[in-house]
DNA sequence: AAAAATATCCCCATTTATGGGGAGGGGTAA
DNA sequence: TTACCCCTCCCCATAAATGGGGATATTTTT
């Protein structure tokens, strides 16, 4: 690096304390970013975020009272941009499209090695939209597994007759979303949303959203 | 610090990378103790320990594969002695006399703010037992709303801060009844099974009858 | 090209779930 | 005894979920 008038400012949000440590403590590496503050929760995050300073956000997903999906929501309702990487554990990459809408520019899992964070708020911070190597292998895994249908596999699960739809509406539902909150998300009418429940509860053969979501935890896709 | 003539050994195990480089650059900071390797699964960490070097363990409760309460038992059985840091989330803290009880020494919520992993290291290592701030404070919350009764025990597996009517309604919840249905089974009115989700809703700090479920299964309750 | 599957939306109606409040009786610990 | 918790029940109201039907446009498969 040639010039630096200033450093980057970063806010961290996860439910975590100790992530947060951690990750400052990986931040505190490189003298080009620097820690602006943290939330423990979405409404925390939220509100910081009406009057906020930072240049990067790093947003956790799972987070209670309000997930990273709600504060991306707000921050759209708002007209508020803030560069902001996810931090994703699971499955989430399912949901990467959707994040991507809602303004999302970065993700990292939580998972991977070699995830480099600094690299990521730098390439975000320029602008450009970072994907983590775990994150890359995992979306390759996702796309390739859908386009070479070409008369092959039936794969090792019956949750594969699941389509691409229903298979994020049943995490959505999963994470405790309501209908509404759902339709909202993935910019759908409720009733679409409505007509993947019942598609799922019969295909699925269980009795409720809470069948789903066991049906979800048994199958992996959370 | 007067003398040392060795750094304390540290291994890691949590599956989630991140959190390992974290802590790794918080350990790091301290030129007593050195991180010696890392563990991703329970899997990992069960193999790593029949022939391990290291002082201390630091373990994550939830993990793919065999988590944290079976790599305390894989240790016990096989008589393997290591000082142990529980690395707990959310609730957690109901498993803290089973998890003493499999051996391990100390406790840190990953939530909690201020609590020193580095304090927890020295003092495992001392022999002694350690209990983050935020840990102490949910156990004293656990205990004093709850009624210790005369020679009486806890149960083996899980403590409920929740009532055992309120449990049962729980389990029932999870495998998929509806509120009608369990007033049936439980001879009870709806009314009062709706009395005992609100109080569900409250405890447990989730949004809905999925969240329930999620949390019934993370707490073993089925 | 025709058939099948997918994604999207709507109507209707009923049942469940959630959220707020209050309340009495029984047991137990301070 | 008093205070507190637990179990039980009820009122109210709104939101959400379920169940049935049907519909159109696009994409994929055959």
């Amino acid at each position: 690096m040639v010039f630096m008038e200033k450093k980057i400012h970063v806010h961290v949000a996860d439910d975590h304390m100790l992530l947060i440590e951690g990750i400052t403590a990986v931040i505190n590496t490189d003298n080009e970013i620097e820690i602006e503050g943290h939330s423990l929760t979405g409404t925390e995050v939220i509100e910081w975020s009406q009057n906020n300073t930072a240049d990067v956000l790093i947003l956790d997903i799972n987070m209670p009272e309000n997930d990273g999906i709600d504060v991306l929501k707000s921050f759209k309702e708002n007209n508020i941009k803030i560069r902001t990487i996810i931090l994703s554990s699971y499955d989430d990459v399912k949901l990467v499209e959707e994040l991507i809408a809602l303004g999302a520019s970065g993700f990292i899992s939580k998972r991977g090695a070699g995830d480099h964070i600094i690299k990521a708020i730098k390439t975000v911070h320029e602008g450009e939209q970072y994907f983590s190597e775990s994150i890359k292998t995992n979306l390759l895994k996702l796309f390739t597994g859908q386009k070479v249908k070409s008369g092959e596999r039936p794969e090792s699960t019956i949750a594969h007759s699941l389509t691409d739809r229903e298979v994020e509406v049943l995490i959505l539902i999963s994470r405790e979303h309501s209908s509404p909150e759902i339709a909202n998300i993935l910019n759908i009418s409720q009733s679409t949303v409505d007509t993947y429940r019942k598609s799922l509860l019969k295909k699925t053969n269980v009795k409720n959203a809470v069948g789903l979501a066991m049906y979800a935890v048994k199958n992996k896709f959370i």
